[in-house]
DNA sequence: AAAGTTCTTGACCAAACGGTCAGGAAACCG
DNA sequence: CGGTTTCCTGACCGTTTGGTCAAGAACTTT
């Protein structure tokens, strides 16, 4: 009765093993980029042996692949926004939602950033197929607020890029903002003041002002 | 007379050899990073057999660290402002300079991104001088701004992240964006389109209005 | 034209890489 | 228990990597 026999102990373990997996390649591949990356660091962070690697995830390609997709899902259910409230509660919510992910997870962000900047070789059907209706879906939404007088008439495109640059340069570009900060990390007041400075000139500049604010 | 010995015929060669090998190494450590690059992939581009490229270049990272030092001093150079403009004038220049710079150095741009999300391994001491003496310049010009009640008294220093963030994701991801404009590159007018965007929020955001424009 | 310097390059390393495999250990199931 | 499947891992392999080198070609200088 010491050792309680847990039926599916082996699920419980497969499921352990692949998620240190997937944490340590994660970072590994945020790091040292995919061709930087190498199993064997993987597996010293993960702490297993290189060939269990290769048990769970046959091939470094087929490994990064889990670990894009898996950032790509974290960061499309997060964060988004629909025609249901305001610009400046949607967008000023996005904003935040955004920011939060780059400090939770900037190791994603990073290996997204990546794969993207080298011309998403792996990847680029997620592009095609999920980005392209997400982004669509997004303009929709800001095209009508434009529409209703609601905010400025600039362009949603354009905005959006703004928005997604903004909020994943504080992961993606984190070191060089560690260093400008006396090679600090930000502090929790800090990063509120990034999120309220974001959201200060965006709001501004799109026409909307924070409703709880006055100027 | 049909071959005109010039002297230090050696002396251009080696700068056409040196320069051919940068510009083939930019491009090929943009496409593939550091760790993804070899040199043979860059022998090949440069045109030239490796053993060569090494005649020039003992190492790799002495390579590197050139094509990176290379794009940091024109970024450094090409885009600056300073007291004596407006705010409008001043920043909006600015902004027009780093999407130019996005536009015909979209290389260097990923080089240097990758280094930074990397960790910046080769270049920190680039960050730690340069980088802060720089940046802390330009917040004392937008603290005057402000001072001044030319301007909304919004960070200084978010705003210059979000300039960077913003004017580089043109280049950075310009691999994404080109996904998301029909698998296009951005036309003239795009780019235009792509400018006015970013400058009206900003300048809206920071309060001034860009002084040749209605609202 | 001879002597000296710089440049070029195919052939060649040692090291590190992604991936394989056989055979043993552990867990599961009847 | 015994049989079956799943999991684990040290040793190994072919390939590619950054880098070297010696011998010759090209250029410069006297």
């Amino acid at each position: 009765m010491a050792t309680t026999p847990i039926s599916g102990r082996q699920k419980n373990r497969r499921q352990e093993n692949e998620k240190a997996i997937l944490w340590a390649a994660e970072r590994v591949f945020a790091e040292a980029g995919y061709g930087g990356a190498t199993m064997q660091l993987i597996a010293d962070l993960a702490g297993l042996p290189k060939a269990n690697i290769h048990y769970y995830f046959q091939t470094k390609e087929e490994l990064y692949r889990r670990v894009v997709s898996n950032i790509f899902n974290i960061w499309l259910e997060a964060a988004a926004f629909d025609e249901t409230a305001s610009p400046a509660e949607g967008i000023g919510a996005y904003i935040d939602a955004k920011m939060d992910l780059s400090r939770t997870h900037p190791h994603g962000s990073r290996v997204w950033a990546s794969e993207v900047m080298h011309g998403a070789p792996i990847i680029q059907d997620y592009l095609e197929d999920v980005l392209i209706e997400w982004t669509e879906g997004r303009i929709g939404v800001i095209q009508n607020w434009i529409d209703q007088g609601l905010m400025n008439p600039i362009s949603p495109r354009h905005l959006l890029y703004l928005l997604w640059a903004t909020t994943q340069h504080y992961a993606d570009f984190g070191h060089q903002i560690e260093t400008l900060n006396n090679g600090e990390p930000l502090s929790d007041a800090q990063w509120e003041d990034a999120k309220n400075s974001v959201k200060a000139i965006v709001l501004t500049g799109i026409g909307v002002t924070d409703p709880h604010r006055g100027v």
